[in-house]
DNA sequence: AAAGTCACTGTAAGCGCTTACATTAATAAT
DNA sequence: ATTATTAATGTAAGCGCTTACAGTGACTTT
């Protein structure tokens, strides 16, 4: 066999082209093509052209883990939410990658399906992965990981909620002040027995707060708040049908269901439909997030709005500042509406 | 100032502590360091209990990069979706990232909006981060990522769609076929004015073999495939309405709207509301996918029902199979069933 | 007691890049 | 023509790991 097969049968079975090979193709050296790569106008036109021809002619990619090892930047932000099972974050998580995307950054997203241990063992694995920055959903999570994080140098940006006396910066709404509101305008249309769906509120500030809104409202409005005593389950149509359908089983029928979200509201209005109840003649359901579900579903739901979107590109312009200028993120508080539509009643008759 | 508390002012500033100096503390070499963390058996207890204790007194996390540059692994699988909007591939996902976890392998998740510039961009970015192989959505990409994927030598598996004949193997299911069954039962039950909306067909075999299917149907009943004239928007609610609306404004209104998928049938079904339209009595229509939301609108739509889930735990095990045991993928067509609805009604009078 | 085993541990060579610094060539200034 | 200045390119030192290979003792074996 001649050699020269043979040399050629290596070469098209040995690993991808690196630097070197370009560097050998183009008669350059190393320094030179990585230059041709990262700072174009750095490099003379014909050398430039000698170097380009042979990235092609080789199908040359630079391999990332060798860049980031001596430059220590990824161009990569980490985000973990909490589910993709349903659209809760999926909008403002799409607003989010544009706008990191106009500025030059990837976006690689994790689920923790509502698990601390999961979340925080994605944390790690994204920041061992060079992320740049990294968006959570919410505060709650453990001492050790905010304190790992700031070992690591990696800056967070919290979704979703707002708080101020938080470690992390937060770009979001409050949850709390948005359920009063609601709760508050459905109080006022007079119902006083009054029942709740909930996700998990542990490691979850968002679902603690919205219940929360609701005792503040009851509260304002001279109910005593804790006779309130939500039912937790997981979020999900089925899940949210099942606790309906108990909650309705119960001596004193609750005249409103308040939920933590539209997914379980959905659930409520099936659980709703199962039992034959007419909403909201029968029982007034509200959910939280405005999904586009709330609108498909009948009755439309009586929500709150949740500026997804907004949201989504007001932490990624945060989160590029805070890696770009070293600085400290800034919070933001917005605006999350009540939307009235008719899944809710007044109540005529009783008290 | 003394000069030990500069040195630990120094050592507090620097960059999060590395494999130098876990074996530093531990007074081992990085080599036991390095065994400790991937081998712990071949070291000795005592050493192994120094070192563990260094690294948690120090906190550290191997620098992945460096790993992956060393070890050429990194036990993470990249997927690029069409969309995160909405829940098409949520549940199908989530069962993918639970096999891939039970195997000690991570999920990376990017969306590409439908596009296929943006795929190719995001396979690349995977590829370069070093992902041992990609699921990837349907068949239909140019022969250059291919290529650079044989060339880079990362095992590709395709999902929602089997294609035997295609270059990759798949994991999914006939939507042609799938569609085909469910236009017959349809047309079976004397529809004849038929329409459909659909996802742009162009870069999506899916979209392309749901139409194919309808038309299959058509033909076995005897009428012309060629009459049908799809309308292609972009998957969403508001996108379906808007197109229905449109449909029924037509000369000759369609007695049945097939949807290219659940998304797009409960836009349509809203569209119906819209226009006053009662479904199924004056206007049949169908979904593809039998999403949750399938049966929470009302009336229910019949659809096709996709095994999400087992399409991505068997997915997860074929393809950390062709990792791991360097083989070519298997495809496998998995049953996509009719699922009958309120959403269809027969049609009495005319034909 | 000398040689052979064996179980650990250490040494050091990369992996594929970026970049500070050195070198060279070309142009401008004297 | 000679030197200073500048622009383009090359040289080579890491970045933080893994792992082949080379010790190093403590035991066996004969």
């Amino acid at each position: 066999m001649p050699r020269e097969t043979w040399k050629l049968e290596m070469t098209d079975t040995q690993s991808p082209p690196t630097l070197d090979d370009v560097a050998r193709v183009a008669r350059v050296s190393t320094a030179t093509v990585s230059r041709c790569i990262n700072d174009p106008q750095m490099v003379t036109e014909p050398t430039r052209e000698r170097v380009d021809a042979a990235i092609k002619a080789l199908g040359y990619t630079p391999n990332f883990a060798a860049r980031f090892m001596a430059a220590k930047r990824t161009f990569t932000i980490g985000a973990i939410i909490p589910t993709m099972e349903n659209a809760i974050f999926a909008r403002g998580l799409q607003a989010f990658q544009e706008g990191l995307h106009d500025r030059g950054y990837t976006l690689l997203v994790s689920s923790s399906a509502y698990k601390a241990e999961t979340e925080e063992e994605q944390i790690r694995t994204l920041v061992a992965r060079g992320a740049d920055g990294l968006l959570l959903i919410g505060h709650d999570r453990s001492q050790a990981i905010y304190d790992y994080l700031d070992r690591q140098r990696v800056p967070v940006l919290v979704a979703w909620t707002y708080d101020e006396t938080a470690r992390a910066p937060s770009i979001g709404f409050d949850n709390r002040a948005a359920m009063r509101a609601l709760a508050e305008k459905v109080i006022a249309m007079g119902h006083r027995r009054i029942a709740m769906i909930s996700g998990a509120s542990r490691q979850n500030d968002r679902a603690r707060m919205r219940i929360a809104g609701v005792r503040d409202a009851m509260a304002a409005h001279g109910l005593d708040p804790a006779s309130l005593i939500p039912v937790e389950v997981p979020y999900g149509v089925k899940e949210g049908a099942a606790a309906f359908v108990d909650l309705m089983g119960a001596a004193e029928k609750p005249s409103i269901v308040f939920c933590g979200n539209d997914v379980l509201a959905v659930g409520a209005l099936r659980g709703a439909r199962q039992l034959g109840l007419h909403v909201p003649d029968d029982v007034s359901i509200t959910g939280f997030d405005d999904l586009e579900l709330a609108q498909v579903v009948s009755p439309e739901l009586t929500t709150v709005h949740v500026p997804h979107r907004k949201m989504g590109m007001m932490a990624a312009e945060e989160l590029v500042g805070m890696i770009e200028e070293k600085r400290q993120g800034v919070s933001q508080n917005l605006d999350a509406n009540v939307v009235q539509r008719a899944s809710v009643g007044v109540v005529s008759s009783d008290g």
